[in-house]
DNA sequence: CCGACTTTGTGCGTGTGTTCACAAGGGCTT
DNA sequence: AAGCCCTTGTGAACACACGCACAAAGTCGG
């Protein structure tokens, strides 16, 4: 389930703070949902919680961790070395959650060699290589769409099976190949969308198309 | 919908080729989904295509973008000019789609007056103001997890009715606010997940969690 | 002008995800 | 040791989204 990362997000910080259990209850308030829906995802991967006590963090963090995987390490490579590439190579947020960054590779001869969060972009003609030698397996593109597919096609002859696609373009990959999409404009879009709900929708315009082609 | 920004993208791309007409299938597969569900996503927004034709490719781009609210323009403001607060202020995909990024806001006296994308970085001590000043109601939070909510409150305040959250918590706010979260951590666990499963699940490692608490 | 072909719009069955509500179960107090 | 109270786990109703399949509708060729 998408949702096993926030709550282990937010046991993460319950962790921190110092409390060894926590009920249902207070987990779905802090992850943002409903309490019977935590405890069914809970007890569909099998963990059991203590009736009348709750859950116990340390207990809950360890299966989550397992259930997702993250008791292993990930050699993640990112693809495109831009702003967007820089800032993913920078974030805290993957290293502590068992993403090791790997490999940062780019097309410009300008940013080949340079040095980032520690490591050194290499160009993309040695991205076979590159990914075999360090046993990557989940990638982040980071690419103009114009590149997407092209290098896309590239990772997954290499032997990636995941990809985390920030290109705004509908990538296609053999079945086995998982990809997940981040498109910031559509985000943007949906609120655009809901904001303009708000302010009382675009009832009354229908003729506004009419009058911008054809003219009043 | 979710999906009409999909749509649109799709869209623009056959606009951009020149194509007049497009039916159903052909956008549905550019799209990545089921015919049938598109089809119903148009009529729902009581757009109308031609039977046994298809649909004019600029009238739809029209209704949707209408749809969407694109047809007006969005101040947008971003608190947090960190590495993703830079990347998101020089993303082409915002202004091409009729969000303008108006203020770029941080609390790092290094950063102020730094000139990013054709902005000067203003402190966030001004907040306020150059919300108000602005007619910003979306604003786009690149700000570290322990600022989060505290700026959320201070751009809700200041008459925000729209947020984009990078920062890796829940954030509460009045009803009438629509937040948005992305989570790039949470994206790559997503992967992780899948990634575990094709190689055999978590299964026959059950075990693993007594051994590292309390040893073999 | 007519008929055949193409494509939309939609009714319906199916499956999935969500929520309510409650019984089962365990701890804590007395 | 016994009963009370709290919380989990889950059965069942509900709602929703998805996709098939088909009828309505419009176009194009003859």
């Amino acid at each position: 389930m998408a949702r096993l990362p926030v709550y282990l997000r937010a046991l993460h910080v319950l962790a921190e703070r110092g409390v060894a259990t926590v009920s249902s209850e207070e987990l779905a308030a802090a992850a943002g949902v409903n309490s019977a829906k935590l405890r069914k995802d809970l007890s569909h991967l099998g963990s059991y919680g203590t009736r009348g006590v709750g859950y116990e963090v340390e207990y809950l963090v360890y299966q989550i961790s397992r259930e997702l995987g993250l008791t292993q390490d990930w050699a993640v490579a990112i693809v495109g070395i831009g702003n967007l590439g820089r800032a993913l190579s920078g974030y805290g947020g993957f290293a502590s959650r068992g993403f090791r960054m790997a490999a940062l590779l780019d097309a410009e001869p300008g940013i080949v060699g340079e040095l980032i969060s520690g490591l050194t972009v290499e160009h993309i003609d040695d991205l076979e290589m590159v990914i075999k030698d360090n046993g990557i397996s989940i990638a982040v593109l980071a690419v103009p769409a114009a590149a997407a597919q092209a290098v896309c096609d590239r990772v997954v002859a290499s032997g990636v099976t995941s990809i985390l696609n920030f290109a705004p373009v509908v990538l296609s990959v053999p079945d086995g190949v998982d990809v997940r999409k981040v498109d910031l404009s559509i985000e943007l879009q949906i609120l655009a969308f809901h904001e303009q709900r708000k302010a009382g929708g675009p009832s009354g315009v229908e003729q506004e198309y009419l009058e911008a082609v054809e003219g009043p």
